[in-house]
DNA sequence: TGGCTGATGCGA
DNA sequence: CGCATCAGCCAA
């Protein structure tokens, strides 16, 4: 069943990046249909989290969708090369967001190795934030999309994550934001071969 | 361990 | 405008 816009609506993303490990993350892209497990996910705490794009309430061209209703997408280009899915949280104004760091895949996988020019499905197709949107089709024109419509979209299948199966640790690439950098807000599934390599 | 790659956002 | 910076990946 597809999430609805209540589950990105509250008002705890640290809550919401745990609770979308499990979770199953699809495209439509030309027609083809790509899905995963979402297995490691990023909170980032918005306004108070100087590893956020909108710490202290930033605004700019790039930064605008974090400010709408939860349940869009924030996708944006990271070192010129890769593009980053990030699912905002919270009301408007409250701008809250969930990178999404690595799927198992599971829909189209045909698809996706294609589009990974892979031969085998391992870590190494969608175990990272730029390799999962590669392998999904996704890029910056699927920025500010409702997660409710066809083209991306979240749904839960029923797998249940308890809190003890959770790896909690620092997210990766933040060293710049100081106080905030050691916040153990990367969630991951413990055990899984798919996340991004442990630290 | 570096090189690649280019939009972004800041200051001049 | 210019220019430093960046929530990564891959080949070695």
């Amino acid at each position: 069943m597809k999430l609805d816009l209540s589950f990105y609506r509250r008002d705890d993303v640290l809550q919401i990046g745990k609770d979308l490990l499990g979770k199953y993350l699809f495209t439509k892209i030309n027609g083809e249909i790509t899905g995963g497990m979402i297995v490691e996910t990023e909170s980032y705490m918005g306004a108070v989290d100087k590893a956020a794009h909108s710490y202290g309430n930033r605004r700019t061209e790039r930064t605008e969708v974090m400010y709408q209703p939860g349940g869009v997408s924030y996708v944006f280009l990271c070192y010129g090369i890769h593009s980053l899915f990030n699912v905002i949280t919270n009301e408007k104004d409250i701008p809250e967001a969930v990178l999404i760091r690595a799927v198992k895949p599971t829909h189209g996988i045909d698809t996706i190795l294609r589009r990974r020019n892979k031969t085998k499905l391992q870590r190494n197709v969608a175990g990272g934030p730029g390799m999962l949107s590669q392998a999904l089709g996704i890029d910056r024109n699927h920025d500010g999309l409702n997660l409710t419509g066809d083209t991306v979209w979240i749904e839960d299948l029923d797998v249940k994550i308890s809190e003890n199966d959770i790896l909690r640790s620092p997210r990766v690439g933040v060293d710049y934001a100081q106080e905030d950098a050691d916040n153990p807000w990367r969630y991951r599934i413990k055990g899984s071969e798919w996340t991004s390599p442990a630290k």
